[in-house]
DNA sequence: CCATAACCGAGACGGTACGTCGCGTCTTGAT
DNA sequence: ATCAAGACGCGACGTACCGTCTCGGTTATGG
């Protein structure tokens, strides 16, 4: 790999710059490119696996060429981070003040993701790249993965206020108690990620880790 | 990758033929070229990302030549899975009747190797590349993933027997409960994998699965 | 080559455009540029071969940019062409009576041109990249190829007249017989485009198509 | 270009290493490519300019990939030589006693070829980009076009023994007088090649270069 | 004791995909 | 309408490495 290129870089600040810069030198891009490839992703995902995408083949996907491709995102892991952004980035997550309703939906959402996208069949492959390119790690990271969990950190920081939660509860790992299940079965596939999945997850990991005074409101309204 | 070709897995057999067929016509395969290509993996693993080996570079890091390897595990996750299973796959787990104990002993020797062998790295690709061999996949998933899940498993059902878990446990979201955030962690580095973490986890998880007897008890004496 | 883009044509038109319209709307053209690029074109081929000229290099050369010199004459063949009407379309050429005298002198003309500029290093790559655009190819035959042609034809056909040259001779294989050799070497290289070749030619040519009249004269004047 | 890269002339060499040696380490090469190859180029050439040729097209029309050819024959131009050689390189020329036979009997070959095989086309083009690899060069000139005019030189050397041709005559003008319209009428295109093109040319230049015996029986033979 | 046969290394093969170059196009802002 | 500047879409390039295959030599077993 040649070290030494990054022109294709300063060319990807040309799609995130300030929107209100009018003048742009140059010929402008053709902004139909960008959804074609990305529609490209996820319908080449949804036949084959990650392993067996190339930029090649998404670019004639997409109706365009290589060079179009590498200087909006640089690589191919580049492509499908942003196709997983611009798919899944931004999420509504509800934020009620009924924990175990907005965690059951969250959660909801993160599995019927799995079930329905193609693209997230990607991540075990995607994970592994990013190791080779920190930049677009962070980019992951930030944007796609912190993106979505700070919504459900919300959730639990707002019950735990409200006495929902035990006090001096570790988020970080009631998150991941709460997530960790999905990923964990769609990256090995030894159990099925079915419909009811998110509401055991949620009421499970809540009998551990939520108040006395909760679990006795909530044993008695389901009854 | 030639999905016709099988003529390697026909030598894969030899390896593994019935041992009592002391007759085995031809050179008889250098069985010091298994553990070396074993170690170089591991090496290799210990400074790039999964994604930069080549069947050739462990080749040549083991000494060897790319048709002594191909003939014994066919392709590069074939190796790597070898290695894996070779490495991890049989974990002397306890079963002591402590089902705490237990439980902490088994999660924290998956969380001891995923901050000690590098080879762990490897599981993102390892699982991406797995897609497209199926055949391989299920070595996978036997000889590794539920070798090492089976362990844990009993030691829940004990437990159940024993009246420490609830009746009608949905073992296997527990058992994911208590594994996923591990290998969640490992995988996306959002959180480090520090020394308490499987006794936290698996705290966490009993709370919320165990019976109200074992709460009791298990509250006593920790006071 | 975009063989459907003409644009370009139709901007060259200003150029050759009635020189009485005095009032062109918009900026002028900078006529320095024309001879600059012309000058840039010879300068370039005295070191680099013509499959290494690009337009856009012979802009940088020039000090303009692309966009100018495609206006001016469209694609990269088309500067060329330009370039080599412009330096040789216009040969002043004698015919002063004396049939070996008039070819040699034009001959001459013609071998000294090779042997001394770049620009004809041009003409294989030139003649095959005409194969791709008739149009130009059409300039290229009538200003330059037929521009040098028809004044040795007109030499050929008052000789005739004169009585020199044979009756009913085939004029379009004799002038193929004096020019040709000179571009035989000059694109084959097997032999130099020396000072007498054209003398030697000329002489070798007559002896075969002059009449007896002619060679006996001639013989007599060398004694 | 990366001028660093010899690595394929290294391969180039081994098929036409020394036939005896049976032992060539490594897979062999697949011996249909070869004429796949050089079938496509002749095929292409009848439809398109030199100049649209493409090693990648080439490749693909022959239904192989890119480093195949180029193993074998390195650049573009390379494949072009040599189908040029392997198609036109060894013509059986006659040398019967009879001079104008035998040298309307060669050049009438030269003739036919231009007007049948689709590979001559590629010779401007070729000439221009040989140009910048004197090795290919080199290949082109000794194995093509001496390859033929040795032939014909023969042809003029024993005339000149026979008495037939003018002692110290210039062989090598005369070869380029008898080949050069030719190539000049195939190169510009301005008159056609047709049939009787080398009877008259070799007519023309021997009335020039031949003895006055020589055209006394030549005269009377006809009559 | 030799023939058989599977192993070993080495290394060239056919091919896919890569990352890059430069073309020809197009747009902007200013002259 | 031209000028410069420069980004764009794209075709093709030349290379890297894959997985395959063939070789000549080596080393055990079995007739």
């Amino acid at each position: 790999m040649n070290l030494e290129y990054d022109g294709g870089m300063e060319q990807i600040d040309r799609a995130e710059g300030s929107p209100s810069s009018s003048a742009a030198p140059g010929r402008p891009r053709d902004t139909t490119i960008d959804a074609r490839v990305t529609g490209a992703v996820v319908e080449l995902l949804a036949t084959v696996p990650y392993s067996a995408l190339t930029l090649e083949g998404v670019a004639a996907a997409a109706g365009t060429s290589k060079p179009a491709v590498r200087r909006r995102w640089g690589s191919l892991p580049g492509v499908v981070v942003h196709t997983l952004i611009s798919v899944l980035g931004t999420t509504p997550t509800p934020d009620t003040g009924c924990v175990h309703c907005d965690l059951i939906a969250g959660i909801s959402t993160l599995s019927d993701t799995f079930q329905a996208s193609p693209i997230t069949r990607a991540l075990p492959g995607l994970v592994s790249d990013l190791e080779a390119d920190p930049e677009l790690r962070e980019v992951f990271r930030r944007d796609y993965f912190e993106a979505r969990r700070a919504t459900s950190r919300a959730v639990l920081e707002h019950a735990v206020e409200r006495g929902e939660l035990q006090d001096g509860l570790d988020l970080e790992l009631t998150l991941d108690l709460l997530a960790a299940p999905i990923y964990y079965r769609a990256f090995f596939g030894h159990q099925p990620i079915d419909d009811g999945l998110a509401e055991r997850t949620v009421l499970s990991v809540l009998n551990g880790v939520a108040t006395a005074d909760w679990q006795r409101h909530h044993r008695a309204s389901r009854s």
